[in-house]
DNA sequence: AAACTCACG
DNA sequence: ACGTACGTGAGTTTC
């Protein structure tokens, strides 16, 4: 394979970057946002194309005759603002560390140094691709060189090859200059022929081919204005396209292999030292990223048959397996990278039945258990169908969800449509082959390699596991709980409804709103598009107007804690009265696991009546739940990625995190901090978490909003470096689109870039919170996998059984569950090494109540 | 199916 | 002038 060169115009790309970001400096005052998002671009670039080769080419100054061209292009720039011009030094002195050449030359522009080495490259074999926000480079396009043009901002980039230009212009590179000759560009003070424009220009060099063919013929076949300004224009076109060549023979005394790339990562110091922590971060996980290329001969075309049953086993007895899909739908469908297909009709009706799906898994587990690797849609539920997979799987279900976590939809159809496969829905074996092939190259490029092959396949069979187990419930304390509640919601409703003097149902917002609005007059303020909102803070706002509105809470409690808990329990027990959830993997857009049918991550424990309901989640007789839950995990993780020295500091020393929020905000001694402050600024770390506004703050602790910010201007003070990761996550999510948690988890920000101020003021919030959400729950994921091993290798018989986002709960026989419990600790403490330390609580008990 | 409400981290 | 805390799932009513 031929190797790849980065070619990088280091001067345009520095304006680029310089312009597309708000100032930003180092403690130390150095400014840094051209820097910041010029190695953002560089290492996505790597990240993307994995050259070998690079070099970042610089203007040089030369006040010569000589040298025409940079003078012209220089008078019509507009001189280097004062933040940008020292960030050039520190750029070279960025990329001396990182060992990437520099390329400089007295009397070149950067990109006659890049056209020069762009036509070594095609001497030596070698594939080009020039980055630079400079549209002169187009020029240079070519079949083994690529301009990728960064355009306005930085977060887009557009590859443009002969095919694009002439897809635009309908012209060859090389007639670009022609047309510039022309055109004349007011940016790079060309004058062109004054009056002719891209269009008028394009059309003449479509016809003649060339600027000089153009101007021969001007006189003959041109007329009016026109001729005239052609004619008029000569020499000044003859000029412009020469100012617009991009010198290709500059005298470098270097070529493309003296450029390799090695040891990026001893730029890691200086990053550090200038505060460029999203770099640093995006150097590390640029190195570690591992190379899982596929290879696999795609078929030219599949076509696939339904077979009767005989026929079906044979031809799977047949097939090569070194990679094969298969999907159980209407039919079990197998596809070899040989191209054959071969289907199997499932679970028809009485007139034309097919073969029942258990019946199917076991047709093919020979083939699977003697395949390379296997691709597949959903792993979790091909278990549930009692296959095995003891070699490699590619699961299209996960890599779709890490490639995109917000697209609604995981489903093969939508999936296939995504990537513009053609699908056919009955047999789609052979298209799952292509999805492969495309999302593992999409899983390369976006460095996600890592989370797909230690995190989410691996999980998969972690949470099949604990769905399987189930956790057992107490059917006495149930009924017990459901008898209780009913009783309360039936005296509450008629004590209720006799007040009202009305057959008034309480559960319809509508009809409550209407009467305790209207007919009793009481203040509410209209909250919801519909109607009066009676919401849960509105009645509490109101409760000492009239008795029947604390009623109207008492009802709700029970009636909440009855239908979505107690009964919903007792309908999904089985024979042996454990609950089997379902943990959907691909559902958030963070990373966070979740659980349905039940949702056991959303059973009560804030208040003490709600909290009963876990004196009926038990472990079976002779074992005890083991229950682990991380100390404040996303405070943590927070500390760890803003690098803040305060944060970091209080939780090495194991202090209490919102009373030393207290202390720094309101000023005193740690020891005279009172429950009240504690309180706020607990309220203000949890909003920080959230991407804090004040008004969401002043909302959440009744302040005013004025106090609110006031409270948050303060706490910004004391936590500078939180700040200022904050304002990276919004910046970083605007440069490149997405945010990215510690392990490379994106989450795409279109609502960034929303016409609406409302939504960009969401995505502000999004981009800050999600890459503390989505790195605590790849930790808690990876923590997972560890224990669920663990218990397995060291011969345990607990098991791992539920996850709710920070908290961890195994099932363990008596004499195992303090060693469990002590398991499960050590595993959740030391699954990452942070710069602050994780710890979690761990109890045992008989009841997740206890 | 959407809206409202409320349970969790 | 606008209107907001982040991430979920489920039961009920209403359209």
């Amino acid at each position: 394979m031929a190797s790849k060169m980065l070619l990088v115009d280091g001067n345009s790309l520095m304006h680029r970057a310089f312009h597309a970001l708000p100032v930003m400096t180092s403690d130390l005052g150095e400014y840094t946002n051209a820097l910041h998002g010029f190695m953002m671009m560089l290492l996505r670039v790597m990240a993307d194309e994995k050259p070998e080769l690079c070099a970042v080419a610089f203007d040089r100054h030369a006040p010569t005759f000589r040298h025409l061209r940079y003078d012209a292009y220089k008078a019509g720039r507009a001189p280097t603002p004062d933040e940008l011009r020292p960030q050039f030094d520190s750029i070279r002195a960025l990329l001396k560390e990182m060992h990437i050449r520099i390329v400089e030359m007295d009397g070149y522009e950067a990109d006659d140094i890049l056209g020069t080495l762009s036509l070594m490259c095609e001497e030596d074999g070698i594939d080009a691709l020039i980055i630079t926000g400079d549209r002169d480079a187009f020029q240079l396009a070519g079949p083994h060189t690529t301009v990728l043009y960064t355009r306005q901002g930085i977060k887009d980039t557009e590859r443009v090859t002969p095919a694009f230009i002439r897809e635009k212009w309908n012209l060859t590179p090389a007639q670009l200059i022609d047309m510039k000759g022309l055109m004349g560009d007011t940016s790079d003070n060309i004058p062109g022929v004054s009056g002719i424009g891209e269009k008028t220009a394009q059309k003449l060099i479509e016809r003649y081919g060339s600027l000089e063919e153009t101007l021969d013929h001007a006189e003959a076949d041109q007329k009016g204005k026109l001729r005239e300004r052609l004619m008029a224009g000569r020499e000044s076109a003859t000029f412009s396209k020469w100012l617009a060549t991009i010198d290709r023979h500059a005298p470098l005394d270097i070529r493309p292999a003296d450029c390799p790339l090695h040891n990026l990562k001893d730029g890691a110091a200086m990053l550090n030292r200038l505060q460029l922590r999203q770099v640093s971060a995006r150097l590390e996980s640029l190195s570690d990223a591992e190379d899982v290329s596929v290879s696999i001969r795609l078929p030219e075309s599949t076509s696939c048959e339904a077979l009767p049953r005989d026929e079906f086993e044979a031809r799977l007895a047949a097939m090569p397996a070194e990679t094969i899909a298969l999907s159980f739908g209407t039919h079990l469908c197998v596809a070899g990278a040989d191209g054959a297909c071969v289907a199997l009709r499932l679970g028809g009706d009485l007139i034309d039945p097919g073969v029942d799906e258990a019946e199917a898994a076991a047709l093919v587990q020979p083939l699977i258990d003697r395949a390379g690797l296997v691709v597949l849609h959903d792993l979790k539920r091909l278990l549930g169908l009692g296959l095995r997979f003891p070699g490699k799987v590619f699961d299209v279900m996960l890599a779709g969800y890490l490639i995109n976590p917000q697209r609604r939809s995981f489903s093969l159809t939508a999936l296939c449509a995504d990537q513009q496969l053609p699908l056919d829905e009955d047999l789609p074996a052979g298209a799952m082959l292509r999805l492969y092939a495309q999302q593992a190259e999409l899983l390369r490029r976006d460095g996600l390699e890592k989370l797909y092959n230690d995190i989410e396949l691996p999980l998969a069979r972690v949470l099949f596991d604990m769905e399987q187990a189930g956790i057992l419930t107490d059917e006495a304390a149930l009924n017990a709980l459901s008898e209780r509640f009913n009783r309360q919601v039936e005296d509450l409703l008629a004590a209720i409804r006799a007040q009202a003097g009305e057959e008034l149902n309480v559960n319809s917002p509508k009809q409550l709103g209407t009467f305790l609005f209207e007919k009793l007059g009481l203040p509410g303020g209209k909250k919801t598009k519909t109607g009066w909102s009676t919401s849960a803070d509105v009645l509490e706002a109101i409760q000492d107007e009239h008795p029947l509105v604390a009623e109207v809470l008492e009802y709700r409690k029970y009636a909440k804690l009855k239908s979505t808990y107690v009964d919903a329990l007792l309908r999904l027990r089985d024979r042996e009265g454990r609950i089997h959830t379902s943990f959907d993997q691909t559902a958030t857009v963070t990373g966070r696991i979740s659980s349905l049918e039940p949702n056991l991550q959303n059973i009560p424990v804030r208040t003490p009546l709600g909290r009963e309901i876990r004196r009926a989640f038990i472990a079976r007789p002779g074992f005890q739940l083991v229950d682990a839950d991380y100390s404040q995990i996303e405070l943590r993780v927070l500390a760890h990625m803003s690098g803040d020295e305060v944060m970091i500091d209080a939780f090495k020393k194991g202090q209490d995190i919102h009373a030393r929020t207290a202390a720094e905000v309101y000023g005193v001694p740690l020891e005279d901090v009172t429950a009240e402050m504690r309180s706020s600024s607990k309220a203000v770390n949890f909003g920080i978490v959230y991407g804090i506004s004040d008004f969401g703050l002043a909302h959440n602790i009744g302040v005013s909003r004025a106090e609110a910010a006031e409270f948050i201007k303060r706490y910004f003070a004391r936590y500078p470096q939180v700040k200022r990761y904050m304002d990276s996550c919004v910046t970083l999510g605007n440069t490149q689109g997405y945010v990215t948690t510690l392990f490379g988890r994106r989450r795409y920000l279109p609502e960034l870039s929303d016409r609406s101020y409302t939504i960009r003021q969401f995505g502000e919030r999004a981009a800050m919170n999600s890459p503390i959400q989505g790195t605590a729950a790849d930790i808690i994921k990876l923590a997972m996998i560890r224990v669920h091993d663990a218990l397995r290798q060291q011969g345990f018989s607990a098991r791992l059984i539920l996850q709710v986002h920070d908290e961890l709960i195994v099932e363990a026989p008596d004499e195992e569950a303090t060693r469990a419990a002590s398991l499960l600790k050590a595993c959740m403490e030391n699954i990452v090494s942070l710069k602050v330390p994780l710890t979690a609580e761990v109890n045992i008990g008989r009841s997740w109540y206890d």
